[in-house]
DNA sequence: TGTACATCAGTGAACGCGCGTTCACTGATGTAC
DNA sequence: TGTACATCAGTGAACGCGCGTTCACTGATGTAC
């Protein structure tokens, strides 16, 4: 069955999606080769005309998270002015729709604990990936504040990572609500937006 | 062979420590019931005689971590007045030693993104570890500051969560460094110590 | 005091299952002649 | 224009391996008589 132009890179396209999805949930450990490809419509048996394994999927995986989260991050707080912005971030990051949403979220706060599990090759692509969202934090607190703001970016990014993933890690809906609400809160006075 | 009294109890403390490493390591899905029993020094099928199943371990294990995080806190700010004990606890959680001590470090940075994966007796026991260490933050800076201090411990163990977990998670140790100076520096700044 | 039996922490072989990976095959379409 | 062959994305059975769990057994000591 030959298919029309294209139609290989855009299979292989659709499995990428699903990984990121599913390693979002499930981490890069558990998750199956199996079950990737049958979300994608396929069987595992074609999985290797598109990666050479699974761990060369993951490394894949990970760029895929990061464009999406970076598209996210231009969707958020795009045409806005800075104070806008930044308000508008925060709010979205620290929602409860976000802390929920595991399967699109940001891979920062999904994967962070699994990365010194992971090898040198999934690694560097996640330390690439966080230079490019605290580069466009910094940006944005450079219109805003004028000085140099990478250290501030960092450690505003730290705080919201934090409170996702330990709003994510408690059971009681009301506890999570809290970090969620008090990070929002505290980060929105510490930036005075 | 007949052991002496207690014996029974010490072997399964001595498992359990060995499984609180090995899962902040390796993380509770790919950590096994053989090697942590092989590390206690015992064959894989004694373990039953210990606990149900290993779900069960990783819950016990969940409860041994968070009383060392305890012992922790308290071993390196008691005794010191509020704004050197917290000094030293940011600069010992955001020490290069903390990052890189994977096996003995804080589960809320080693664990937090396992959780959501985890079933709902592990994430109680984790929900009950954080409050028990955000109480006992919330404490030291009602010391230094008088007022209601929950959220604002809140939002400093998150940043410090954060921070640690970033600085695991990328490749790069110039990178890892800046992300726990700045993060460090920040706190500081912010709670006035 | 001596003997037979009970106890029980720990051993190690075996099981069933899931998963990553391989590979012979399919079948629709393009290409050579 | 028609026929034989090449191509190649995808299929599905099979493999090997690791892991959680089970279970018959061990062997030193305590207990009953």
């Amino acid at each position: 069955m030959r298919y029309v132009a294209g139609h290989k890179d855009r299979t292989r396209a659709r499995v990428l999606k699903e990984a990121a999805r599913a390693i979002r949930v499930d981490g890069p450990h558990r998750i199956g080769v199996a079950g990737i490809m049958a979300r994608a419509g396929l069987t595992h048996g074609g999985f290797y005309a598109h990666f050479a394994s699974k761990d060369e999927l993951v490394v894949a995986a990970m760029a895929q998270m990061f464009d999406e989260a970076v598209a996210n991050f231009e969707r958020v707080t795009g045409g806005k002015p800075p104070a806008l912005a930044l308000r508008s971030y925060v709010d979205f990051y620290l929602s409860v729709r976000h802390k929920d949403a595991r399967d699109s979220s940001c891979p920062l706060a999904s994967l962070a604990a699994d990365l010194p599990r992971l090898d040198p090759a999934a690694r560097e692509r996640f330390g690439a990936g966080l230079s490019r969202l605290i580069g466009a934090f910094a940006n944005l607190l450079f219109a805003l504040k004028g000085s140099d703001c990478e250290p501030l970016a960092m450690s505003v990014l730290a705080e919201m990572v934090g409170a996702l993933s330990l709003a994510r890690g408690v059971d009681d809906p009301r506890q999570s609500k809290m970090i969620l609400k008090h990070a929002r809160d505290l980060l929105k006075v510490r930036l005075g937006i």
